[in-house]
DNA sequence: CCCGAATGAGACTTTGATGTCTCATCCGGG
DNA sequence: CCCGGATGAGACATCAAAGTCTCATTCGGG
């Protein structure tokens, strides 16, 4: 039932309770059985979200191995929510309610990711942990946006954002990618 | 009045008709007699958005010199509207209406200058110029979001946003760099 | 100074969504 | 077969925001 309104709000974010409850096959009383309201519905979505990437940033193992390597492995994770995480992380600029505490562990990991990745010489000194961080989240929401809009196929997008990510668009000769790899 | 319209809908892109009049310093009536209605507002804004990207557009010279310096002088000529783009890229999304016809114009122009960029030898090939597209929007946004969270200082986000977007997360060598520069 | 257009304030109506309630129906366990 | 809990459908009340209207006031050009 979560998967369906979910699968909805990540397509229109301003869906009606109506309208979810229709996706979700179920009836509105029933919808408002479960969640006292919108509110708690989106609380239960974010909950679920968290928990979701959590597993991602888990399966991921981002504490192992090569720092550009776990990022890589984090977006191929966190591929299947994407579109959610799009979905909340505007939700979280919309309503500037303090954001949900559970995000908080979530963005330090990935920090961290980023800061083990500057110590180990691999990423860039002059881009600081806390905007890879948001540029992370941010290029995985517009890979699920372009997905969505048939921009970007679905089976590119992990690759197009780690590659922009990890890579940025300017392109590197023979012998620059020969050192790097 | 548009301006302090967009200036609060950057904030909060959910503000009532009524905060907005007030942010304006202007009584609600006079703002319904300058706007039908909400969608108005928000057309009149996109329209805005349109014109000041536009002209972001035409400042930086995007048709001259090296395509990548063009990329850093579009993101550097359009900082002063990051957050009404990320206003209406996020309303893109969230109201799946038609996208306005002007958008397209502007998505050729970014389109042409990433395909340029990828002749000249400049930008990789395996990222599609429409990603890079997306990438450079979506990138703007979440610079101004960062911001507005003060995660980023204002004055770092043009050159955060070009740097990742062109070179990556990935360090290079001294060497690497040379050759490039 | 005078007049007309524009404004601000606020009362009022309308609309769309939310939340609550009832009731007939359905379904699974005993 | 029967019963209790959960469901779907829909009526109803509530509410916030949108939109409309009136009227006194203000402002600028003539």
């Amino acid at each position: 039932m979560l998967r369906e309104a979910a699968a909805l709000l990540t397509r229109r974010a301003t869906a009606s309770m109506d309208e979810i409850a229709k996706a979700a096959g179920i009836g509105r009383a029933t919808l408002h059985r479960h969640f006292a309201g919108r509110d708690a519905l989106v609380r239960a979505l974010e909950d679920l979200g968290i928990r979701k990437f959590g597993e991602a940033l888990d399966a991921a193992r981002i504490e192992e191995g090569d720092a550009a390597g776990a990022v890589r492995r984090l977006i191929d994770e966190a591929e299947p929510v994407a579109g959610m995480l799009a979905f909340l992380f505007t939700e979280n600029q919309l309503y500037e309610n303090g954001a949900n505490e559970g995000w908080n562990r979530l963005d330090a990991r990935v920090h961290e990711l980023f800061r083990r990745g500057q110590e180990e010489g691999a990423f860039r000194l002059d881009l600081t942990p806390a905007w890879l961080t948001e540029a992370l989240y941010g290029l995985i929401g517009t890979g699920a946006w372009a997905v969505q809009d048939r921009r970007v196929a679905a089976k590119d997008m992990p690759r197009m954002v780690a590659e922009l990510l990890l890579g940025g668009a300017g392109r590197r000769t023979d012998a620059e990618r020969r050192m790097k790899r």
